[in-house]
DNA sequence: GCCGGCATCTCCCAAATGGGAGATAAGGAC
DNA sequence: GTCCTTATCTCCCATTTGGGAGATGCCGGC
């Protein structure tokens, strides 16, 4: 971490985000872009040549999901700085990030003035939340962590399938599926695998 | 239209969106930024304050989707050119796009380039996809449209709500839901009320 | 060792779901 | 006028769903 200037990695599959933040920065004089990847894996590569100050990483990437690039570098690079951008601000998203150890977390409609006080406090050790983002965070009872096994038959639920056909695809016995249908139904406190399915989309759990 | 330069009006609620499209165009010398709206209301009331040549539209807006904006905005102003930028790069919001009176469509990954070229052709009285989108909309069998109360129907079943509920909600025998349903299932060709909502949503027809 | 979480299985049973078939009425398109 | 779509309703009925209340074996943490 050079003292004279802070540098940024981007990490967005979306051009023109790219371009929004690299114009964002670049009239900073402290700040200095070494590099934009397109997804996980150049961000990855991109991430180990160029050993940045802070990496603005978007949740949705084309191959691998945000958070989990955050946690592959995190593991191997402890002392990274990386701030997540997504459009999805739900406090499970948040949550998720900071598990895997980012830094901080911006909504992608964050004006200037906060991406900039986002990226100075995250590379000088702080921590970055948007205050509105704080507060839901302390609230989240709704945080709900669904078993590998719960997470697989939803997605199959997902896809229309019924008990009988999970329970074959699954190689077990209905019974089965219909007991983590009620163990995920109750966590996620749905009325119905239908709800189950549209609150786990909603809260980041499941994607389409 | 003047002739010396194309104005250009940029609807998107993302800052860095915003911001990433005025420093893509301001380097060209035949196009003038004229406004940036956050949303379906500002983009109405600019849209009439400037009458700019090119509108460069999101989809997803906070107050109203970006396709009904258009809709709007060409049914007062048939000779309104707006290209239609988005992430979901669905045939089906395509589709959609240009039935409400699109010009163009531009996915947010596009290059630099490629938005050049699409807002030069609109502006010249030309339509613009990308190719690849162009072939897809060719083969746009799985295009379906579903009635307004299928849609309001589908809507309260992606909330976990069950036919009675639905039926007490919308004033009606729950009879009439079942028919509802059955024939959305048999549109979206979903072999129950789950796989339903989530072709609908991959499909851009519900949103979360 | 004990306990909690997970995955697996077994009953029972009321309620919801979805398919089939058909009917009526209103409004628009051709 | 006829045809089509939409919305409304009515039967019937097999299958599915989801809740309740268990039990077993396994693994990891304390």
């Amino acid at each position: 971490m050079r003292s004279t200037s802070i540098s940024v990695l981007v990490v967005d599959d979306h051009f023109m985000i790219r371009l929004g933040l690299v114009s964002a920065l670049s009239q900073e004089s402290d700040l200095e872009i070494v590099g934009g990847a397109r997804n996980g894996q150049e961000a990855l590569e991109m991430f180990e040549t160029f050993r940045p100050d802070v990496t603005l990483m978007d949740g949705i990437l084309p191959d691998i999901h945000g958070v989990e690039v955050t946690r592959r570098i995190v593991s191997s690079h402890p002392d990274a700085r990386i701030i997540l951008i997504s459009i999805n601000e739900t406090a499970e998203d948040v949550h998720r990030a900071m598990e895997a150890g980012a830094w901080g977390y911006l909504p992608k409609s964050s004006e200037h003035r906060l991406l900039l006080e986002a990226i100075r406090s995250v590379a000088s050790g702080g921590r970055y939340l948007p205050p509105e983002i704080q507060s839901r965070l302390a609230e989240r009872s709704l945080y709900v962590s669904l078993s590998d096994r719960e997470l697989e038959v939803l997605r199959l639920v997902a896809k229309g399938k019924a008990n009988k056909e999970i329970a074959e695809e699954l190689g077990v016995g209905e019974g089965t599926i219909k007991t983590h249908l009620k163990h995920l139904l109750s966590k996620l406190e749905a009325p119905d695998r239908t709800r189950a399915v549209t609150l786990a989309i909603e809260r980041g759990l499941l994607r389409l």
